[in-house]
DNA sequence: CATATTGTTCGATGATCGTCGTACAATTGA
DNA sequence: TCAATTGTACGACGATCATCGAACAATATG
């Protein structure tokens, strides 16, 4: 049960942007993007709680967006890059680029 | 309240890929690519009820996804595609094409 | 006018979701 | 050994979701 990750066969498109489709999980995953170093949870700043956070790197990793390797008592967690580009192509990319552009503020 | 297109600045990422996560919604997205004339709805060959249908029409069309135009008792349906290229360059594409890759079926 | 045809509206239902706090587990370090 | 750090497990909560059927509305067509 702990921690699995599904094989790059299984990844699934509507399981893939269902995980991409929340702000949170979003940043995270914008986060590791422009710093590709392998990090703890615990340094991605996202306003909400310790288990919620958990949650949402779960989603992430069960949805094969992320891989996570315990270090120490933390968690490495890492994008799935080469697996989505071979399995998504383009989509990974596309999604990032579209999350760089700044949301409309209103006046 | 009837029918409401949200204009092309107000798309938002987490909004479309929430659309484009489900997998009935994928199927109309895929089928108005491959056959861009507008169609009714009643011609996307899905497997829910006709109200379902409705209902994925709207998450459709409210996440900018779709136009829909009234035409005698139908209810003509178009990808917003210049509008999600312009806002999310490559995106729609992106998620096209991954969603041709044949799914993997079990032996 | 009567009847299809096409789609919407309106609950309702069961499932999933995002969130939280508390308690717990595992490892590190003093 | 004791305390700090890092993350998980477990309910629980309200919200949203995908789905349905039945009733309704609007337009065509006979």
């Amino acid at each position: 049960m702990s921690t699995y990750h599904p094989p790059r066969e299984d990844l699934a498109l509507p399981a893939v942007l269902h995980a991409l489709s929340d702000p949170q999980r979003l940043r995270i995953v914008r986060e590791l993007s422009r710093d590709p170093e392998p990090r703890p949870c615990g340094s991605f700043l996202l306003d909400v709680s310790k288990s919620t956070k958990t949650h949402h790197f779960r989603v992430l990793r069960e949805a094969g967006v992320i891989t996570q390797r315990v270090l120490g008592t933390s968690k490495l967690t890492s994008l799935r890059r080469e697996d989505l580009d071979q399995r998504f192509p383009g989509l990974l990319d596309a999604v990032l680029a579209s999350a760089e552009t700044p949301v409309a503020v209103p006046a």
